[in-house]
Parts: C-alpha cells; sequence; structure tokens
RNA sequence: GCCGGAAUAGCUCAAUUGGUAGAGCAACUGACUUGUAAUCAGUAGGUUGUGGGUUCAAGUCCUAUUUCCGGCACCA
C-alpha cells in the first residue's frame, strides 16, 4: 500500500485536499471552525468543530460533492507571508487558529488561499485547486482536541487524493483486499475462534483448530527458549492486590484491571501481568552473581479489563496468553542479554517469514515525567543503553517518545494489521525500578549484595495477537507445522477406494500427521473446492492407479499441480517440512 | 470510555412509504457413482440481539440495553 507521506507529489496533494476539504465543510457548515489538516501514511484528515453538529453518513456524499464542485471551479491556491500580529488580527474569531498562531515565531507565517476560503498553512501546495480531481472521504469520527480525552471532541475526517484515477480505484481494490485478510473473518471462516455474548467481551473461545496452532506456537517456542538458556515456570493467573500496590501496578493500572475480588480478610485480582509473580520467584532464593542472568519464562494467561472501545478481536483481549520471560542480570550483561533478545526475535521472525516489521525505541514522555517511576539520571542511562544497543546491532529504528512503560523504556517491534492498526508483537524492556520496589538483590564476587536489573520480554508477544497477525500474514494459509489439518484424503470413488484411503489415513495418523478423510458422497471437484477453501496445505487424490501402485497423489494449497510420490516419500517430505521448525 | 454506524436462518445477504419474514451456501433425505475449485431434486431451519413503548398492524418508528464495526482516547 503507498505511504502518501514519503512521496512529495502526493504529499503536496493530499495536503492540498485537506484544504479542499476544509473548503467545502465550510460552505456546508457555516460555523465550522477548523484546527489541523495533516498529511497521514493513508492520506490525509481534518479537524473540524461544527459546534453541536456532528457528521453523519449521509453528510459524507454532499461534502464530497461540495468539493468536487470547489474543484471543478478550479481557483487558484496563493501564498501569502504576514506577520504574528497580522494573522492573529486576521482569524481574531477562531480560538484553534489563534491557539496555533500564539506558538509561532513572527516573520514566518505563511497564509494559502483559494476563492473564498484562506487557511494558516505552511505548505507547499499545488497551484489549483483544478489539480484535485481523484480523492475520495474515506472515513469520518469524533477525535479528541489534542488527542487529549479530557479535551472537547472534533469531528474528523479522513480522505485520500491521488494523481490519476487509476492509482485512486487501484487503492481502493487494495483496501478492500485488505478487509478480506482481516484476521476477524478467517478466524471465523477457518474455524479458528469464536466469541458469544453471554460468556463475554474479549473473551476469546479457541474452537480445535485454534487449539492445535496455539498449542505448535507454544511447543516451538518453549522449546525454542530452553535452547536459549530460558528456565519455564508456571504461576497462578491471580495474586493478592498486595502484590500490585508493591510492584506499583496498582497505583497505575488499578483501572483497568478486572476489579477486586474481596473476602473477609483477603482481596485478589485477576493478574493483568506476571512480572511481579516472577520478582517473588527470584526473591525465594538467596542468589550468587554465577547464577545470573536468570531467565524466568512463562506462557502465562493474563486479564486486562481493556476499554470497550479497545477490544479488537483477538488482536486486542481482555483474556490472552503472553509469551513472557523475566530476565534477571547484573548492570553489566544488560547489553548482551538485550542483544540475544533481539536475535532471538530476529530468529523467530526468520521461522515466520516475517518481514514487514519495524523496531521502535520507546521513550519516556519528558512532559510528562510524574507519570513515570525514577529519577532523570537512571532514565538518561537505561534509554542511552538501548539506543547504543540498537545502533551496535546496526539495527534499523525509530524513536518514540511517550511509548516507554512506567517503569523503563522498551524496544518495540511494531508491525501493520490488515487494516491498518499499528500493533506491538514483541517487546523488550528494562527495568532498574521492580528490582528496586521488591528489594531483589543478588551477592556479588566481593560478597556485598547488589541490585540485578530485569528485562522484561515477550517474543511471540501474546500468542493471541501473534496469531491474528499470522493469520493475516499467512492469509489462512498456515505453513505445514501449524496447520490444523495437514493433509486431507479424498478418494476418488468411495465404494473402490475407500479401503485404501483409510490405510493412508493410517499411515499418515501413526506418523503424527493431522489428515482427514472426506468420505462425502460428492463430486472430486467439489471436494477439492471445500479442501481449498479451507486451505489445506495438502490435498491427497486416491484412486485405482495410486491403490495398485501403492503411491500417493498430491496437490499443495493454491497449486495446479499434481504430484505422485511413494507414500513413504510423501511421509518424509512431509516431515522435512515440519521438522525444519524444531 | 467518547463520536458515528450496524445487528434478520449455522454463514453471506434480501424484504417499497409500517401491511402474512425471503434467497444462495451449509445441514438433513433421496437420486447420481464420478480423476483435481460448486451434480440434481426435496426437507427442515426464524419470538428479526434483548427489554419496554407508539400503532388496528413493527424487521421497519421511538426508547433503554447488549454485542459488533469505523475512528478517537487507552495499551503494564
Amino acid at each position: 500500500m503507498k505511504n502518501i507521506k514519503n512521496d512529495e507529489r502526493l504529499n503536496k496533494l493530499n495536503h492540498s485536499c485537506a484544504h479542499l476539504l476544509a473548503q467545502a465543510v465550510k460552505h456546508l457548515y457555516k460555523d465550522a471552525k477548523f484546527w489541523v489538516g495533516p498529511v497521514i501514511e493513508e492520506g490525509f484528515y481534518y479537524d473540524i468543530d461544527l459546534g453541536d453538529e456532528v457528521i453523519k453518513e449521509e453528510d459524507i456524499p454532499k461534502i464530497e460533492k461540495e468539493m468536487k464542485k470547489i474543484a471543478k471551479d478550479g481557483k487558484r491556491i496563493v501564498r501569502h507571508e504576514i506577520s504574528k500580529k497580522e494573522a492573529l488580527d486576521m482569524f481574531h474569531d477562531d480560538p484553534y487558529k489563534i491557539d496555533l498562531i500564539s506558538r509561532m515565531e513572527d516573520g514566518n507565517i505563511s497564509c494559502y488561499t483559494q476563492g473564498d476560503f484562506t487557511d494558516l498553512c505552511r505548505g507547499p501546495h499545488v497551484e489549483t485547486v483544478k489539480e484535485l480531481k481523484h480523492f475520495k472521504l474515506l472515513k469520518f469520527s469524533g477525535a479528541y482536541f489534542k488527542g487529549d480525552s479530557k479535551n472537547k471532541m472534533l469531528q474528523r475526517i479522513y480522505g485520500i487524493c491521488f494523481e490519476t484515477a487509476e492509482d485512486l480505484e487501484e487503492h481502493l481494490k487494495l483496501l478492500e483486499e485488505a478487509k478480506m485478510r482481516d484476521h476477524r473473518k478467517i478466524g471465523k471462516e477457518l474455524d479458528i475462534f469464536m466469541f458469544s455474548d453471554i460468556v463475554g467481551r474479549g473473551l476469546p473461545m479457541w474452537l480445535p483448530n485454534g487449539f492445535i496452532i496455539r498449542k505448535k506456537l507454544v511447543d516451538y517456542i518453549t522449546e525454542k527458549e530452553y535452547e536459549h538458556g530460558y528456565k519455564h515456570v508456571m504461576t497462578p493467573s491471580l495474586a493478592s492486590v498486595d502484590l500490585y500496590k508493591t510492584s506499583g501496578h496498582w497505583d497505575h493500572y488499578r483501572e483497568d484491571m478486572f476489579p477486586a475480588m474481596e473476602l473477609d480478610n483477603e482481596a485478589y485480582v485477576l493478574r493483568p501481568m506476571n512480572c511481579p509473580h516472577h520478582m517473588m520467584m527470584f526473591k525465594n532464593n538467596l542468589h550468587s552473581y554465577r547464577d545470573l542472568p536468570l531467565r524466568i519464562a512463562e506462557i502465562a494467561n493474563d486479564f486486562r479489563y481493556e476499554a470497550s472501545g479497545a477490544v479488537c478481536g483477538i488482536e486486542r483481549t481482555r483474556a490472552f496468553t503472553q509469551n513472557d520471560s523475566h530476565i534477571f542480570c547484573t548492570e553489566e550483561q544488560i547489553k548482551e542479554e538485550f542483544k540475544a533478545v533481539v536475535d532471538l526475535i530476529l530468529e523467530v521472525y526468520k521461522d515466520f517469514d516475517f518481514t514487514n516489521y519495524r523496531f521502535r525505541l520507546s521513550l519516556r514522555d519528558k512532559e510528562n515525567k510524574d507519570k513515570y517511576f525514577g529519577n532523570d539520571e537512571l532514565w538518561e542511562k537505561s534509554e542511552n543503553e538501548l539506543r547504543e544497543v540498537l545502533q551496535e546491532l546496526n539495527a534499523d529504528f525509530y524513536e518514540a517518545e511517550g511509548e516507554a512503560a512506567f517503569y523503563g523504556p522498551k524496544l518495540d517491534v511494531q508491525v501493520k494489521s490488515a487494516i491498518g492498526h499499528d500493533v506491538t508483537l514483541s517487546t523488550v524492556q528494562l527495568d532498574y525500578q521492580l528490582p528496586e520496589r521488591f528489594d531483589l538483590t543478588y551477592i556479588d564476587e566481593e560478597g556485598n549484595k547488589k541490585r540485578p536489573v530485569v528485562i522484561h520480554r515477550a517474543i511471540l508477544g501474546s500468542l493471541d495477537r501473534f496469531i491474528a497477525f499470522l493469520i493475516e500474514e499467512t492469509k489462512g494459509v498456515f505453513p505445514v507445522w501449524l496447520a490444523p489439518t495437514q493433509v486431507n484424503i479424498i478418494p476418488v470413488n468411495n465404494e473402490y477406494h475407500l479401503t485404501y484411503a483409510e490405510e493412508i489415513k493410517t499411515y499418515l495418523e501413526q506418523n503424527h500427521i493431522r489428515v482427514e478423510l472426506d468420505t462425502k458422497d460428492e463430486k472430486l471437484s467439489y471436494k477439492m473446492r471445500e479442501s481449498q477453501t479451507k486451505k489445506i496445505p495438502y490435498t491427497l487424490i486416491l484412486g485405482d492407479k495410486e491403490r495398485d501402485e501403492g503411491s500417493i497423489s498430491y496437490r499443495k494449497h493454491g497449486s495446479n499441480e499434481t504430484i505422485i510420490l511413494k507414500k513413504e516419500d510423501f511421509l518424509s517430505f512431509l516431515k522435512e517440512q515440519i521438522e525444519l521448525k524444531k
């Protein structure tokens, strides 16, 4: 999909189109006041204050029509520079513009005028509105002023503009195709998971197909972690409120936890994360510096009372499973351990053929320091440490302020979902705070008590979200080792070939292949179609020929080719693909 | 949580201005006995998310509520 922001010409077109949108809205809503209308990767938007009015679905075509009308009229877009005082005069009755202007420096304030509409803007813009021919308004919604939920909600309209009709059409087609990849759609079609109103919002139930995928992923990552020196543990899905008061989570996230279960003298909560349990596990022993790094891992169920508007399929749920780990190490070991985690992430992504991801160095918001534990010095230090490691790894990354955890900075691995959500798949976090709060210590070479550092990390992140992404990347065509059904057998004729088909089924089953035999009284082509739409990796056709020579003929999903192999050769061919990930 | 929208058969969707809820696929039954993406015929399937209300009459209008969808905010 085209990134509008990265293309100079498209950038101009879309920015100008945002002005065109504003002008059209001004024609239709006399009292409209405008906040900002930036270009984004997906096109542009404009945030508008319509007083008590809100944009409705039926308003969008009207606005679009007015935009076309103005564009056809073909006014020139004229730039003029004004002083700060002139700007303040010009927009004296517009609190939004005054807000912007007051934060600008005198001398380089520019405006753009097209016909009866003038907007404060840096530019650049296209020459005339006539150039804005191939645009579409895509969606609309409320959006908080300055992105703060304490502020008033403005009306936001999204759109996109292209140079040619073909480009626009192509883009709209891609958007449609992306919807077909939506994990919620495929998850339903392939019976991977389900939801139920009466079970509750955001609580996924994994159907047999989904369970196999989860189990295989758990086996995979557990084995991999053993290879990398992790020790797996198991801890309960709830804990006393005191535990979270100690960790600080109670103060920070109380509202986002399921409410406490209060008993006579006790109070428990469903756990929203596993760090505190693992901290206590570390504290269970006296540790020598020789024990470090200690890598405790768990496939852990967690529960978060996510805001109703945040819940999204299995991408964001209220009950989920983390592939979590806490690495307890000395300060000297941070870099090495951090690097090892990044290497592990890369290794895993390679196994899944993931290439569309970006590293994000998530830093604290310097304007809002009270949101975070710890002092400036420690934050500077840990942020620098992560940055240095990334540089040493030659990793391509971007920095994002305000994305850190309250206890430390993070390296997040960001991916885009089919419908365009920017989500975190994997994360590595550096933490000096929880060891302090839990008073964790180890004994160093000189026999002194020292404070360890904790690296929090999740590779598959939450299994749920990981599977959501996996579904969208593969379009439901899972690699053989993960596919719920690996082989589907279709006898040419039930009367003559069923016995042989059953024989092959047993043979494969005894060799741990997940196999189905389709005995339905339907045409071969009908069954082949079903086998393909269910996205089963291999479909076997067994008839006279195969029975007589003890062979199988298979067709790989998505291919038209039929290949005949001895059953033993087919088995080793399958095994090869399955073993690859172990 | 906030703004907007939606909810009809297992699934995907129809149903003029309020006037007897339909289709395709799936399921089931029967016929056909088939070599690589849909064989034919029949049967069954619904308190239109839920609760109130308006009306002679509500899938359709009003209201509350639940869930879902598009964004915003949030994301340990």
